[in-house]
DNA sequence: AACACTACTTTGCAATACATAGTACTAAAT
DNA sequence: ATTTAGTACTATGTATTGCAAAGTAGTGTT
C-alpha cells in the first residue's frame, strides 16, 4: 500500500503523461524506449506497462503513426511519430497546459481578498 | 462520448485536484459551495459528486477537519480546514507541482540535440 | 402541509496507470 | 545446433478515482 502523498503526486504526473509523450514524439521519430529514458531523464516516469497501451490507444485514435525498422541487437522496433492530426492535438494540449499552469497559480499564490 | 481532446484536458485538470483543494483550505476556513466556486473562479472545475467525496477521503486520511456551522438559509455546513498534518502534506505537493511544471518544460520545449 | 432551495451522501460506471506474466525475435555461448 | 541472455512488444487483471445520477435531509416560504 502506497501513501498519499505518493498518490497525490503519481496523480499529477498522470495529467501530463499523453502532453509529454506527445511532445516527445514531435521532435524525434522514436521507439517506446527511447520515451522512456527520455522521460526518465526529465524525472517523469514512465514504465513499459503504461507505455505501451497508451502509444497503442493513440495510434488508434489517429494521432500517432508507425514504421517497423530492423534492430541490430533484438527484435525490430516501432518508430512512432505525429500525424497531422496528432500535431494539431499537441498543440491544444499545450495551450491547455499554459492555461493550466496559469490556473493553479492562481488557485495556490492568490491572497484572500474581499 | 467525448473526445480525445477533452479526455486529455481532464486528465491534466484531475492531478491538481487535490493539491488545488488543499491550497484553498490553506488560505480559508471553507465549505463544500465556497471551493467550488473559487475552483470555477480559476477555469477550475470541480462538481460535488467529485468533491464531497474527496474531501472525506482527505478527512479519513487525517489531512483535514471540519466542523458544523448552522446556515441561516439551509442546512447546516460542514466548514473545513487543514489540519497539521495536511498542511505538511500541502507543502510537499507544492514541491512536486514546482518540479513537476519544470519537468514538463523541459520535456516539452527543449530543442533535439546530439 | 406542500414546495423550493441548499447541503450532504451514496451508488454505479468508465477511464487509465501499473504490476505482472507472456510471446517472439536476435545474437552469443557452449 | 541448441541453449541462454537480452531486447521489444503484447495481454491480462487490479486499484484508483472523477463523475453522473439518484437519494436523504434540513430550513424557510407560500
Amino acid at each position: 500500500m502506497s501513501s498519499n502523498l505518493e498518490n497525490a503526486q503519481a496523480q499529477m504526473r498522470k495529467g501530463v503523461l499523453e502532453f509529454c509523450i506527445l511532445s516527445i514524439l514531435s521532435r524525434n521519430e522514436v521507439y517506446p524506449s527511447d520515451i522512456i529514458a527520455e522521460m526518465k531523464a526529465s524525472r517523469l516516469i514512465v514504465v513499459e506497462g503504461t507505455l505501451y497501451p497508451l502509444l497503442t490507444r493513440l495510434k488508434n485514435a489517429g494521432l500517432l503513426q508507425y514504421r517497423w525498422e530492423e534492430s541490430k541487437s533484438g527484435p525490430p522496433r516501432k518508430y512512432y511519430s505525429l500525424t497531422v492530426e496528432g500535431r494539431e492535438f499537441l498543440h491544444a494540449l499545450q495551450l491547455t497546459w499554459n492555461e493550466l499552469v496559469e490556473a493553479v497559480n492562481l488557485t495556490t499564490k492568490s491572497e484572500t481578498q474581499s
